[in-house]
DNA sequence: GCGAAGCTGACGGCAGCCTGAAGGGGCTCG
DNA sequence: CGAGCCCCTTCAGGCTGCCGTCAGCTTCGC
């Protein structure tokens, strides 16, 4: 999940940023409203917590311009104690929820795995090659719209090939990648996982270059 | 919109009721749990105020038993704990809002609304997958009509699936889910876990890929 | 046409997975 | 404060299916 993080106050920030890295979401943090937009133009995340005292702005116009512009983009806002009215002015603006500073960093991994929750679900980027769709964080490919499942070993040699499209690949240096130095095989184990990957993904997918090794063909 | 006010301070109970319905909305109040349980059973309520400390046990506890049965009527606490532990477990318990007295009325109001939009642009946010029925806001799954309790590292363990239908998720991954970083387990704490989720949930439910990891299995 | 290199079906071993059972720790209630 | 209960972890035995190996066949280069 990719969260953006609008504080100008680098103290705060710094520990925010620390804390949801720890939670094991990716964190960009941005100390200006014209920063945030920037941001949010190159990337699309997933969540946004908005400060909304800046130095140029308040958070809550920018809030409402996401909104007018049809932005669903969940936002968390956080807020100094005393400024209540602002509170509702944010919830009213379309908030999902806030935290009102001083906040414990607990609390605030609790509200964004409940924001995660209910906003959860956008699909992983898919590498097209041919008949196939790769999604590389799944590990799944589609080939004609049905999944073709494959094996652990399987996967590592497509991978392989995938890191280095039309690359010629020894027998050699897939095995390394297979194997991690330490094993040694005796045998024509790379031609049988080549031979069951074709099987599987199309007899296209993997050209032999006879004598030197392999490469992925063209889609 | 109905409300149920549960508050055993008459003072602050009356001001709450009064604001609420000063805001045209419906309003019962009670300042027992017993007298709640007995009001939600004759009416269907649209939204709890939940005081945490009662003369008849912890609020907390009420909330649980709610969210075990698979009520999903959404709870927002009020209380005077502003320990921030109790504020986690308040929104661990199923939750929707908290408020730390003393607030300000207009505050109410405006999470009242907040709530309120949330559930009409979405009245009740149920996965479906397959025979389950998954209300991840009060975390209960229902299969066939019945409720099927998830202990709590078997809904952890379920979130992670959900967060990432289709994706293959290693045990790695998971366990860093389950046990953020400090805990290390040295056994198949995932596979037994896994393996009590396809009996409550149907054995379909997760996919083993073996070597690498599991999946969410398709609908 | 010949040798070398690659392909692929078959198969046994074993790593990886499943699951029932037991023990311990935390929580609730009397 | 003890009893009871539930949940989590750990362990062990059994099972599944992936992987490495081999053999026989095909393809390629010369």
């Amino acid at each position: 999940m990719r969260i953006l993080l609008i504080e100008d106050d680098t103290t705060l920030g710094a520990a925010v940023r620390d804390q949801i890295a720890s939670d094991g979401q990716s964190v960009d943090w941005v100390t200006r409203l014209d920063a945030a937009a920037d941001a949010m133009s190159a990337t699309s995340y997933d969540l946004l917590l908005l400060d909304l005292m800046l130095p140029d702005g308040r958070g809550i116009g920018f809030l409402k311009g996401l909104r007018t512009r049809g932005d669903v983009t969940p936002v968390i806002i956080l807020t100094a104690l005393d400024q209540v009215s602002d509170r509702i002015e944010g919830l009213n603006a379309g908030a999902d929820d806030y935290l009102v500073k001083p906040f414990d960093l607990s609390e605030l991994s609790a509200r964004i795995g409940s924001v995660a929750r209910r906003y959860s679900g956008n699909p992983n980027p898919i590498l097209t090659h041919g008949p196939l769709d790769i999604d590389l964080a799944a590990r799944s490919v589609h080939r004609d719209g049905g999944h073709v499942p494959l094996t652990a070993r399987e996967w590592a040699l497509f991978e392989a090939f995938l890191a280095r499209p039309g690359q010629l690949l020894s027998k050699a240096q897939l095995e390394e990648k297979l194997y991690a130095f330490d094993a040694e095989v005796e045998s024509n184990t790379i031609e049988v996982h080549v031979s069951r990957l074709r099987k599987k993904l199309g007899s296209a997918i993997i050209e032999t270059e006879r004598g030197m090794g392999y490469r992925l063909g063209k889609p």
